[in-house]
RNA sequence: GCGGGAGUGGCGGAAUUGGUAGACGCGCUGGAUUUAGGUUCCAGUGCCUUCGGGUGUGGGGGUUCGAGUCCCCCCUUCCGCACCA
């Protein structure tokens, strides 16, 4: 029999891979599978291309853990999908020609290669297509749930509009004023476009959070509740003279109501432009709003940009005093948060400040502070004893704004109230890879959704459609698609021509893993309730904010019609980092791109993964440069070269082998085990380097190749190593004498008796520093431990006669003497 | 500006509750094997040292018998939000 002498990883991943096609070890669809359920999520990638760099790190990381989960008796889900509507498809169908479709499908195809190769323990019978329409027509029904119960909703506003993509944009898509996509400068449109009323649940967004604490990274907890944006304080009603209803502002300080000099509204607000009408402002209003709208975000982030607006010569009275407070229009003001008008008070606020001192009207300070904002220029916002103000003087903050806001309410001219940052999700766009908005429009019955069994609304082919971005849908061009029958009174109507946001796609596929061709609905309760919630998702933190507010949105929307228990989608979160080059983010304009197949086929799948998992903790980002895949095929294959060293068969009895080497091996085993479960995956790595060290010591110059210890070391290492080298595991597997598959051996058990040390070394410190160490019992008493190091040369040495002052024993680890400070 | 992390050898990184700093690996040095290169195996590797030891986790202070770890100030750096009333 000649074996194979040589680590040679293109040959193993040759052999094993269609071993394991036939043998599909990761399928979970069995209902009478008797082990307990486990959940484990990758986030599901874009099939632009190839897989890159980043996708290897990413899927490395979700395979470990669902690999270990498997080894440790669970049936684990883990699935793989494509997110495959968006913008990349039609781009390059406009560039190229091609069919979006068909280059989707061909990107999809040549990805799920990669990732078999790769060896992701997929369950390769889940996967879905987001463009497919067996997915979106439940996408479609979801739009319709979500209309029939009032959440979703077309209005008409300005929408955030990227020139160069030619379509609307959510908030979370505009990125410091950018497109997220294109990096184009995003300006302002007014548009009609359909909504999700998100905010409609930012309470209970902001809420369950709770549940997540400590089971998704602090980071990301945090920038979700920074992007719901919670505050509390007050709805306050300003009359205005010549207005019928009064003006309501939203303030956070309605304590500094007797501070308020001025007002302001939105310049873009059709309130100011509803307050200018007809005064003698007007030309110069409509001038300064015009100014306004052409300013795109960029300008308006400029920090230290200066404060402009326009007087619209009226008046708002405040309402705890009657004082007439002068009307402007600003930008400085948004017109969508809180009212989009705000009651002005320069002294205790900077913003109010900065017009202040830029218009020359009054500062009154309410709250006594160090500092004067007249002279300073810097409001204080601090808590302080309130002056010249009526009843609240000689009050603190908060009794202020309690007392000012019961003042109000028993006035009928206010109350207090919760604001959110957060506004409602705009999912209209006007392109054509994506998922038709199943709504049609017809003259008399208005917004009438197509009927459920008429689902799909199928895309129409793209030939014969101009793709180009223009501003309004390609779908439009499709009259045979447009033109419909009303489906309430048949006559002649239009189908709507806009698609969907793809967040909307990626915000409930975690339940369409579970039974992703099932017709009947989008998925099954009793699916849900066996494996929802997911246990572990895995994905970038890119989408801290968007798709995990989005996903856990449909959630509590699914649970509130009945169709879901659970309130959370994902259970813990781990954001891996990036892989980058010289430490910048890859890219081919760069010029520092690696290429994953490039890395693939000098080192080999596992000295990519074990790379990928050994770099350092999964958050981080993993400098190319900085690490080694030759490394790694190293250490792999010296641990492959064990397994062909070890001369005992199969089955023997362990428990007769070399007692130092089991004690090594069940540390390893114990150590690497609860490295894996705190996702330190770089130090399980490490334990497991550790013994194979361990291992070939033993062969070589230890008990020797036929102590069945080594069998039992080696044979762990194999497991251990099928979480990321499984190539080289099953191959390691094989060689000891076994039948595939190594990921379904079952993780080694480890015995508790042989994790007890015989001998603990005690630290012997004079005065803080190590003087010497000793071979100590576990057991060993104060007093023994004491009497012993005390009686030790060195010690005796270091005290130089000295007389100890204190001995702080810490048996069986420490003894400290301390001496006497040194004069 | 506001909020949140992070600073440990030449490098990536280890270090339960405060208790041996630098696990594991890369790199480097030396040795063995090899015709040579590569491979493999062994040994060494924080810094300084008069070889006794001294010193050392961004800087400074503090708590403690004892601090990489806890507290205060500062520096550097990364990330998120950014006129949110």
């Amino acid at each position: 029999m000649s074996e194979p002498v040589e680590y040679d990883p293109e040959l193993i991943q040759e052999k094993w891979l269609p071993v394991w096609d036939e043998k599909a070890p990761f399928r979970s669809g069995n209902l009478e599978d008797p082990r307990p359920a486990k959940y484990v999520l990758d986030m599901f990638p874009y099939p632009s291309g190839d897989l890159h760099m980043g996708h290897a790190e990413a899927y490395a990381l979700g395979d470990v853990i669902a690999r270990y989960w498997v080894q440790r008796g669970f049936n684990v889900m883990h699935p793989i999908g494509w997110d495959a509507f968006g913008l990349p498809a039609e781009n390059a169908a406009i560039k190229r020609g091609e069919d979006p479709a068909a280059w989707t499908y061909e990107n999809i195809a040549t990805q799920k290669a990669s990732m078999r190769r790769y060896a992701c323990s997929f369950d390769w019978e889940r996967v879905l297509n987001t463009c497919d329409p067996e997915y979106y027509r439940w996408n479609q029904w979801l739009f319709l749930k979500m209309h029939e119960r009032g959440l979703a909703y077309r209005k008409d506003s300005a929408v955030n509009w990227c020139p160069q993509d030619q379509t609307v944009l959510a908030n979370e898509q505009v990125v410091g004023g950018r497109c997220e996509r294109c990096d184009a400068v995003v300006t302002k449109k007014k548009l009609t476009q359909w909504y999700l009323r998100i905010t409609e649940y930012a309470d209970r967004l902001l809420a369950d959070m709770d549940q997540l604490e400590g089971q998704w990274p602090d980071k990301v907890l945090l920038m979700q509740r920074n992007w719901i944006g919670r505050s509390t304080g007050a709805h306050v009603d300003f009359e205005v003279e010549g207005r019928d209803e009064p003006v309501t502002v939203y303030t956070t300080r309605p304590d500094t109501l007797y501070g308020s000099t001025f007002f302001v509204v939105a310049a873009d607000s059709d309130l100011a432009a509803e307050l200018a009408a007809g005064t003698q402002a007007e030309e110069a209003f409509r001038q300064y709003r015009d100014e306004v709208k052409q300013a795109s975000d960029i300008d308006r982030l400029a920090t230290d940009r200066p404060k402009t607006g326009v007087f619209l010569h009226r008046y708002a009275t405040n309402p705890v005093n009657g004082e007439q407070l002068p009307i402007y229009a600003s930008d400085y003001v948004l017109a969508d948060y809180g009212t989009g008008a705000v009651m002005a008070v320069p002294a205790h606020d900077q913003r109010d400040l900065d017009f202040a001192k830029a218009f020359d009207i009054p500062i009154k300070v309410v709250v006594e502070a160090d500092t004067d904002p007249q002279e300073t220029g810097v409001a204080t916002a601090d808590d302080g004893l309130h002056v010249n103000s009526g009843p609240l003087d000689g009050m603190g903050k908060d009794d202020a704004i309690a007392a000012v806001i019961e003042q109000l309410a028993a006035d009928g001219k206010g109350q207090s109230a919760v604001n959110y940052r957060l506004r409602d999700w705009l999912i209209s766009r006007q392109r054509y890879w994506g998922t038709p908005i199943p709504i049609v429009h017809c003259d008399s019955c208005g917004e009438v959704p197509v009927p459920e069994d008429e689902l799909p609304v199928t895309l129409p082919p793209s030939e014969g459609l101009d793709l180009q971005p223009k501003g309004t849908s390609p779908l439009g061009a499709a009259t045979d698609w447009v033109n419909v029958d009303c489906p309430s009174c048949g006559g002649p109507a239009k189908r709507d021509t806009d698609t969907m946001d793809t967040f909307f796609d990626s915000s409930w596929y975690f339940l369409r893993f579970l039974n992703p061709h099932n017709e009947d609905a989008a998925f099954s309760p009793e699916d849900a309730e066996r494996w929802m919630p997911v246990d572990q998702y895995v994905g970038g933190v890119t989408h801290a904010i968007l798709h995990l507010l989005y996903a856990r949105f449909f959630t509590k929307v699914l649970h509130d019609m009945g169709l879901l228990s659970i309130t959370e989608p994902f259970s813990k979160l781990l954001n891996q980092g990036m892989v980058v080059m010289d430490g910048s983010a890859m890219s081919k304009s760069r010029g520092n791109l690696v290429r994953l197949s490039d890395e693939l086929g000098s080192h080999g799948v596992d000295s990519v993964r074990l790379t990928m998992v050994f770099a350092g903790p999964p958050e981080d980002d993993i400098d190319w440069n900085d690490v080694s895949p030759a490394g790694a095929k190293k250490f792999l294959a010296r641990a492959w070269r064990l397994s062909g060293d070890v001369t005992s068969q199969p089955g023997v009895d362990v428990s007769t082998g070399d007692p130092q080497l089991r004690a090594v091996t069940h540390k390893a085993i114990h150590e690497a085990s609860q490295a894996v479960e705190s996702f330190r995956f770089n130090v399980a790595v490490a334990k497991t380097m550790g013994l194979v060290n361990a291992a070939r010591k033993a062969v070589d110059s230890g008990c020797g190749p036929a102590d069945p210890a080594v069998r039992e070391a080696v044979e762990a290492v194999a497991i251990m190593l099928s979480l990321v080298a499984p190539y080289t595991a099953e191959d390691m597997w094989s060689r000891l004498g076994h039948e595939p598959c190594v990921a379904l051996a079952g993780w080694p058990v480890v015995d508790e008796s042989l994790l007890v040390e015989e001998t603990v070394t005690c630290v012997v410190q004079v005065n803080g520093k190590v003087r010497a160490r000793l071979e100590v019992s576990p057991e060993i008493t104060e007093q023994e431990l004491q009497a012993h190091a005390l009686s030790e040369p060195s010690i005796v040495q270091a005290l130089d006669g000295g007389e100890p002052l204190k001995v702080i024993v810490r048996a069986p680890k420490l003894v400290n003497v301390v001496l006497a400070p040194l004069a």
